[in-house]
RNA sequence: GGGGGCAUGGCGAAACCGGUAGACGCAGCAGACUUAAAAUCUGCAGGCCGCAAGGCUGUGGGGGUUCAAGUCCCCCUGCCCCCA
């Protein structure tokens, strides 16, 4: 057994982690108001606040300490800081707890808070929690209520049938996500029916063209979250046709089918009309002898979910409806069909059928022997032969009558011209975006705040009514519908306007509601009278730095923005986008062991030899990878039991350092093991300059100059440090390189200060702990005090790059042959082009290569090389 | 099928504006210290040939531009993500 030491001279993280973050929070370092330097700048570091489920997994450390570094850092540049934390605290977990164990979801919740909150604070993080936010608190939901009043004024909510899952057995409406793939409920495992039911929206579609545009000034956003969110909008120009219905003896009738069409310069080439099976004309349309089929076909569509509808290699089925209409552009007389792959709910829910032209028609047109008639060739070429499908690009008219000849992009105007002039249709954008269904059939979220009155129509709550609280003791079945709708105490109330009896609105809110705002009211969280200022949200926002997962990309952001910009349009604030930079961060990811042949996943615990994995029962040989981690794979790391073992500091570092941020990152408790030894090296460094009597009292000194060549070492490598690591906290953040400069400086220490004079002994050891200040904000600390430091390391300013400090009288001339690297050559520095170039010459690499003949071309590359083509 | 991204040693990765590929770390090997081990320290390390000096080769594959390509352009393969 080795003598145990002296506790000052072991690095022991967990005492020393816990001693600090109480000396924090008792000084309240992290509080804004505490650094509120009128003079500063404000800088907003967000995280994307977590669902309270009680458990921090990897995900969350990984976001938080991303964002807490870059809080550091700009504290330490200046600014002043607001890194806040909350909870989007409604959700089906505690709903599912409440129906299968009886707990109600608010205290269910609250503890899950708690327990969560205090995993968090043993991160380190510089987190002002005086702004803590609980969406499932009425002091927050009240002004969730209240901004969609806002809504409702603005004439942006409103209610229309939608079709909902139904779960026949429970009784109840399902979310997608409660549906398996099979169709069947994922509680009560009965087939899910499709139902139509009242729903609240939000009119996300008027904001369509804003979303898209102002795409173009997120620069500050990777590039592939706005693709996503621009495919996601879907913006396309094309045209509304219209096809007036034909009776039986061949004239025009007064109904009309009007289809949205990408491709009006196909409209020659249309062979028949596709109606949506729950188009309203359907009804109306279909002729005595096809009703029995085509109500069979619709029964039979109204299962099927809209993925299997339009699924590419689904096939397209559909049934004649025994009408026709008449082609406006050429008189044709084509017939009506309905078919499973049109929907309703996009563009006019009709499209006209070209199949020589549309790769779904065609597919379509070959199953039902309907005719296929090209218009279009490929530009300069023959007719397209079809075997393959339909020609889908761009061409020459043919057969479109006078429109012969144009090109496709000349043919749409001319079209779509013609159409508009002799009135049978008219140019049109459409988008893929749908106005956003709000309404959930659930307890656990913010109620909607409206009442029904039978006289008075929909009745806003009055705002100084708000909130409308959930009510406790609340009996969960999990049947039967929202347990709302079943609490008549609750449900009746009399009308706001005339004072008879009415009803509640049952409905809650998508927890998306409550997330597209949160960010908002950590600039106010106090405000008792609107949600937020608009000083105060004019102040911090927009956020500077977002961090948060990729899972978030369309929904999560497109919502928040959409909030953003009607409360602009409100006079609510002064802004048009939320977040000015977006950081994706890639996902955590475990060692993970299958068994191939089972397909069961095998803990590494039941691994006995890691380089060969085998199944602990069969023996056989089982793959190895690395995913996501998750419960059921067995591959998660729980980030207490880290911390435990090897402090906040050194998971912080490990995650930092073993990935770039965006990418995924593979956990390796050797890599850990590795940064913990890195951080013990600092440790027994610092107590090497401590026993060297060098004092950090009067912060790190400046003006230090080198007087010897390992002086002349080490000033290079601290300053090159600073360089680096400043550089990797800007914008393409590069933690991982900025920890890599750390162990640079630290190995320069190690070879270097021994030969160095006191003065930049300091300089070096000062300069290490506040350039790691950031990143293992404990020990930083914890040295910071040891070497006799002012004040705190983290409110020390972030050091300069001494540019001096990186000259160098001689570099290596890198001297290449033909673009070859044959050698190297001592030069000074500041030599000029020609210079080098006679030098180059003169060297014996030159001499060996060029075998005495002269160069035919020489490139001069000053500070770098000297290539001599021969 | 459409859109986007990625591909570099045994592994994670680095490489500014085209200018010495593999920084930094993990794993590994050798040495020092130790009775021994751990820890620590020092050194080696893309591959091939060679005792060595040195040479050849090398960033998924093929082609191109250039004095010079991981980096730019074209084609192909594989993987991942989003949308259908």
């Amino acid at each position: 057994m080795p003598e145990p030491q002296p506790t000052s001279e072991r690095y022991q993280p967990q005492e020393l982690e816990l001693r600090w973050q109480q000396r924090w929070h008792d000084a309240g370092a992290a509080r804004t108001s505490a650094n509120c330097d009128t003079r500063a700048k404000p800088f907003y570091a967000l995280s994307m606040f977590p669902y309270p489920s009680g458990n921090l997994h990897m995900g969350h450390v990984r976001n938080y300490v991303i964002t807490d570094v870059i809080a550091r850092a700009a504290r330490m540049r200046g600014h002043k800081v607001l890194q806040p934390m909350g909870w989007d605290a409604f959700g089906l977990p505690a709903e599912n707890a409440a129906i299968e164990r009886g707990v109600e979801p608010g205290p269910w919740t609250d503890q899950n808070i708690a327990s969560m909150r205090e995993q968090l604070k043993r991160l380190g993080l510089s987190i002002d929690w005086d702004r803590e936010v609980t969406t499932c608190h009425s002091d927050y939901y009240r002004w969730t209520q209240w901004l969609f009043l806002q809504f409702l004024e603005a004439g942006l909510a409103y209610q229309k049938d939608a079709t909902v899952n139904w779960d026949p057995i429970d009784q109840t409406v399902l979310a997608n996500e409660q549906v398996d793939a099979d169709g069947r409920s994922w509680r009560s495992g009965a087939l899910v029916e499709k139902r139509q039911l009242r729903q609240w929206f939000l009119k996300i579609t008027a904001y369509a063209d804003q979303l898209l545009d102002d795409l173009d000034t997120l620069s500050g956003w990777p590039e592939r979250v706005r693709t996503m969110q621009a495919n996601w909008i879907g913006r396309s120009s094309g045209a509304e046709l219209s096809f007036a219905v034909v009776d039986a003896g061949g004239s025009s009738t007064s109904e009309v089918i009007t289809v949205f069409t990408t491709r009006p310069d196909t409209i020659f080439g249309a062979s028949y009309v596709v109606l949506a099976p729950e188009h309203p004309l359907v009804a109306r349309l279909t002729s005595p002898e096809h009703q029995l089929e085509v109500e069979a076909f619709v029964d039979l569509v109204s299962r099927q979910s809209e993925q299997e509808r339009t699924a590419d290699d689904k096939p397209k089925r559909g049934v004649a409806i025994g009408a026709n209409v008449r082609n406006p552009a050429n008189g044709e007389l084509i017939p009506i069909w309905i078919a499973d792959y049109v929907l309703a709910e996009y563009g006019t829910g009709a499209v006209m059928g070209v199949p020589a032209h549309d790769q779904r028609d065609f597919v379509f047109a070959r199953q039902y022997e309907l005719p296929v008639k090209q218009v279009i060739v490929p530009e300069g070429s023959d007719e397209h032969a079809f075997e393959g499908g339909a020609f889908t690009g761009s061409g020459v008219l043919i057969h479109s009558g006078r429109f012969d000849g144009l090109t496709s992009s000349d043919a749409k105007a001319a079209i779509v011209a013609a159409a508009e002039a002799d009135g049978w249709g008219q140019g049109r954008v459409q988008f893929r975006l749908r106005d956003w269904l709000i309404s959930r059939q659930r307890y656990w979220g913010c109620p909607i705040p409206v009442i029904h009155c039978e006289s008075c129509g929909v009745v806003p709550v009055p705002a100084e009514q708000l909130p409308v609280e959930l009510p406790r003791d609340v009996a969960f079945s999990g049947k039967g519908g929202s347990p709302l709708a079943q609490l008549e105490r609750w449900v009746n109330v009399a009308c706001p306007c005339c004072g008879q009896p009415a009803r509640r609105e049952t409905d809650t809110m998508d927890t998306f509601m409550c997330s597209s705002w949160y960010f908002l009211r950590y600039a106010d969280p106090q405000n008792n009278e609107l949600p937020f200022s608009k000083e105060a949200a004019d102040h911090w926002l927009p956020v500077d730095q977002y961090v948060g997962g990729i899972e978030h990309a369309i929904l999560h952001l497109l919502y928040s923005r959409f909030f953003t910009k009607v409360l602009r349009d409100r006079g609510l604030l002064s802004f048009s986008e939320p977040f000015a930079r977006l950081l994706t961060q890639g996902m955590v990811q475990g060692i993970t062991y299958k068994n191939p042949h089972t397909g069961q996943y095998i803990a590494p615990a039941d691994v006995a030899d890691a380089s060969d994995p085998r199944d602990p029962v069969s023996g056989e040989v089982l793959e190895t990878f690395f995913e996501k981690m998750s419960k059921s794979k067995y591959n998660g790391v729980d980030p207490a039991q880290v911390i435990e073992r090897y402090g906040a500091d050194t998971a912080r570092m490990f995650i930092l350092f073993k990935a770039p941020p965006e990418k995924d990152l593979e956990w390796d408790d050797a890599d850990v093991e590795g940064q913990f030894r890195f951080l013990q090296r600092i440790w027994r460094q610092a107590q090497a300059a401590v026993e060297r009597n060098l004092s950090l009292a009067a912060g790190v000194p400046a003006g230090v100059s080198a007087g010897n060549d390992a002086e002349t070492e080490l000033r290079r490598a601290v300053h090159s440090a600073i360089a680096a690591i400043s550089e990797d906290l800007q914008d393409p953040y590069q933690f991982n390189t900025a920890i890599a400069e750390l162990m640079k400086l630290s190995n320069a220490m190690a070879s270097h200060l021994e030969g160095c004079s006191d003065a930049v002994a300091t300089e070096a050891a000062g300069t290490l702990l506040v350039l790691l200040a950031p990143f293992a904000p404990h020990l930083a600390a914890e040295l910071w005090q040891h070497l006799g430091g002012n004040g705190s390391v983290h409110e020390q300013p972030w050091p300069s790059c001494d540019a001096s400090a990186l000259v160098r009288d001689t570099i290596p001339l890198v001297i290449q042959i033909k673009g070859k690297v044959r050698g190297n050559l001592e030069v000074p520095a500041d030599a000029d082009k020609a210079t080098l170039e006679q030098l180059a010459l003169a060297s014996e690499i030159a001499t060996k290569w060029l075998e005495g003949k002269a160069p035919s071309r020489v490139i001069v590359v000053p500070g770098k090389l000297v290539n001599l083509v021969p």
